[in-house]
DNA sequence: ACAATTATTATGTGCATACATATAAAGATT
DNA sequence: AATCTTTATATGTATGCACATAATAATTGT
């Protein structure tokens, strides 16, 4: 077998990975200690543990103290989806940007927004509705609500140069979010305003997020029909 | 400040995210080096260093080398996906699993899948169409097609015990894969199969597996209609 | 037989030190 | 001024050691 020395993490992590895939160890079963992998491998204990670590939180390993390390039998696969400024993903693509506002007015919520962004009831609330267009095509439209408790500074924010979005990213910090993928017809302004056949199926994102449990923002983004959002394995 | 020492990881890295949470570092800004904070929260340099990795791995720090540390201007956000078995997903909602194969075959596989699994063309295929069901009702409808080149055994498995993908996730490793995520129609046909109406939009997951460049699988699952897949920020 | 206690063990983490490596910045050369 | 070379520096990582912690296994007590 190997027995030159791995002496670096990415090393093991490889070694490791291969020994998975080559089913040398399979799925469910219990593989050897830190320690005598490290005296295997000819390292230190702690660039066992970084490997073992980082195949871990992939999900292709479960660790548990004292019962040890075992190969996961049904690999729950973890995708890390990068999710961009839109501007961003448009200039990436070597398209021109441009972003036109359609309403962005102080409304009442509808009930499903008050529930999802957990509100109290009494915050003044801005309804921001928008495109951001990819070549002069439209690219995704955007339904936001905006919790002008949280953010009041928004206001005076100037969208003719900056996106509701990039100016909460650059302004509204957050803690943590919800985010939701599916599938969606839109009704039929949305499929207007994105050039779609009503009816025409549209990828969609709902997007929550909060700062230390204040609601920051809800937003559902509706994306060109034929849009597909990917990441590897 | 904290003068109180801030001696295990996770506590420096809630000190650095409440820092870039309240603004007392900036977007685009240079933070102090790890040497520096790890004199500051009175702890090792390794400390800071695994805090920093973590903040950074999540997309809100940038770190090079020699340049230094600075908060992430446009923090490009992670959402991390989990794409479980289809039957530990509806299991986990306490609802019953079935599995229902429509049609399994040896077939000349059309062009997009030639393209996206990258055949040579000379492989065997088995074109693969079943539907899973949760408490009886469609939940997803699977059309896969398997390189029976990689995985010949699979043509013994016992589909009425097993699902394809189940028997793939126990049998067939894969070392990298393509995802995607998307809206379609779908047919009639796959409608018709998901009971749904034709021409609703459904949440589509396009996925193709290979094993050091040896295609294994492409899978196009259809849910049913409504479906949200959904995660944290 | 069962429950409560204690011991054991594998992973998890912290620390000090050393060296590796990328790269920005300064300096030398053309 | 432009290009190449050198230097300085912040992050990246390996190591040996120590101790913390969770969870299983063994033991004890009823």
């Amino acid at each position: 077998m190997s027995s030159v020395s791995l002496s670096n993490w990415k090393a093991v992590e490889a070694e490791v990975l291969s020994r998975i895939h080559s089913r040398q160890w399979e799925p469910g079963q219990l593989i050897p200690n830190e320690s005598d992998l490290a005296e295997e491998f000819g390292c230190a204990r702690a660039t066992v543990n970084r490997a073992l670590r980082a195949i871990a939180e992939n999900g292709l390993l479960d660790r548990k103290r004292k019962a040890g390390t075992r190969v996961a039998t049904n690999p729950v696969r973890r995708a890390t989806l990068n999710i961009p400024v839109i501007r961003e993903e448009i200039e990436a693509g070597n398209h021109s940007y441009a972003y036109a506002v359609f309403s962005s007015k102080i409304e009442e919520p509808p009930l499903n927004i008050h529930a999802t962004m957990r509100l109290n009831g009494d915050e003044p609330m801005l309804h921001h509705q928008s495109v951001h267009l990819s070549d002069g095509k439209p690219y995704v439209a955007s339904d936001r609500w905006i919790n002008l408790d949280a953010v009041p500074d928004i206001l005076n924010a100037d969208f003719k140069s900056i996106s509701a979005n990039e100016w909460l990213v650059a302004n509204a910090p957050f803690t943590n979010g919800d985010i939701a993928f599916s599938a969606t017809s839109g009704d039929a302004s949305i499929a207007e305003r994105l050039g779609a056949k009503s009816g025409e199926a549209l990828f969609a994102i709902d997007r929550t997020t909060w700062n230390n449990d204040i609601a920051i923002t809800s937003v559902k983004l509706v994306f060109h029909s034929g849009y597909q959002m990917r990441t590897v394995l």
